[in-house]
DNA sequence: ACCTGAACACCGTTCAAGT
DNA sequence: ACCTGAACACCGTTCAAGT
């Protein structure tokens, strides 16, 4: 608006788009992400996207690509129970600076069947720690299930702490969660009871997600021993 | 069009308005569900849908609730670790119809911080299992988070079964694939010819699942025996 | 040859006008 | 009081017109 001069601020690219695109959608989640208003934060005609990107889609993978660039690379000097564990608390990091993004992986996965390259790649480095560290090819493919599964089916951060967001106003009143939930208050109340925390939900994630993480690589090392 | 009458097929309610969002859903994924396209299916206008949905997010929920009451009842006389699998395997027969589901819950998750009714009746009746079977609190509620949690970030169903959909025609080459992924192409090779399958993956989705619970179950049950 | 404004076919939702 | 058509403010993408 008072830019004054005819150059550009910076030439566009396709970096430039996709770091646009990202920041957006951490902002304001995925939802807010339109082509226009990409456009409009770089001061460009939304047409001019489509000389970076050949429509959305190609947007959010490429999007996806350069999250998955930012977990770090596997160990080199290092057992394979370690280098696993690092690997994935890294992912785990980068998904919580972009906490939109297991959606949008998860909705590709379910329209176009393969994921994006440097998922694959990622799941190919992380194949072959488990190669490196002794295990049979069928034990590594029973592990990637493992590792990729979610028993519940739906409830991945349920319990993860949301006292950053507005409490939900239709959510019911202590007392009737109480009576219809009898289950999972006395366990929230136990959790918050036992970390003296009476702010928030008293539920160290960090520490949930590391418990769930060496339960299942203790039992894959189990496997691996009796195998 | 050829309709007569003046009288409506059948009166409009919340239960048809969600049934015929759900069946729009399983057919063309989320992304082709719009309150146009819902209204049209029933020979209404759009706005007629806002008597009985009061936005787009709340029919979401209210489909999400349908489909969460698919979920058989926990079993009454049965050991917690028997109970905990044919709920977890009820649950998956339930997603694997309705493939869109998990999204959906995730990206309400995201933004309204608490799950619907029907999830969290779901989650206490499940937490009320291990209770039964004897899991201290606090144990439970690791329990939960390991059943919750998915490790590798975003690889659920990567190695699913997708031979239904056509091949993605981005895809590289079979030969490129294996010398960018060499151990990945290890690993698809090795699990085809374990199972004598040439067409398809070749890998048994339902037994890898059950591995995967398997694994988790014996885990918490090891610690149950320890503390 | 490149760039871009207008246009197309959608979308969720508001609101005033019709009964 | 209820219902609904038109309208509003969006959206991704096409395409022809401008340079």
């Amino acid at each position: 608006m008072v830019e004054i001069g005819t150059q550009q601020r910076a030439p566009l690219s396709r970096k430039r788009v996709l770091d646009t695109a990202v920041a957006l959608a951490d902002e304001g989640g995925v939802d807010a992400l339109s082509m226009r208003r990409i456009a409009q934060a770089l001061g460009v005609v939304p047409m001019a996207l489509y000389k970076h990107v050949a429509h959305k889609n190609e947007l959010l993978d490429g999007m996806i690509d350069a999250l998955v660039g930012e977990i770090d690379p596997p160990s080199a000097d290092a057992d394979w129970k370690t280098a696993v564990r690092r690997r994935v608390l890294s992912a785990r990091r980068m998904l919580l600076r972009h906490p939109w993004a297991p959606a949008v992986i998860e909705a590709r996965m379910k329209a176009r069947a393969t994921p994006t390259p440097a998922v694959l790649a990622y799941l190919d480095s992380m194949i072959g720690i488990f190669r490196a560290g002794g295990f049979p090819v069928d034990l590594v493919h029973h592990a990637m299930h493992v590792m990729g599964s979610r028993l519940l089916g739906f409830s991945q951060e349920l319990f993860e702490d949301r006292t950053d967001r507005a409490p939900d106003p239709d959510a019911p009143p202590p007392e009737e969660m109480a009576a219809r939930y009898p289950h999972l208050t006395e366990l929230a109340r136990a959790v918050a009871h036992d970390e003296e925390s009476v702010v928030g939900s008293g539920c160290d994630d960090q520490a949930e997600f590391e418990f769930a993480l060496d339960l299942t690589l203790d039992g894959l090392e189990r496997l691996l021993r009796t195998a």
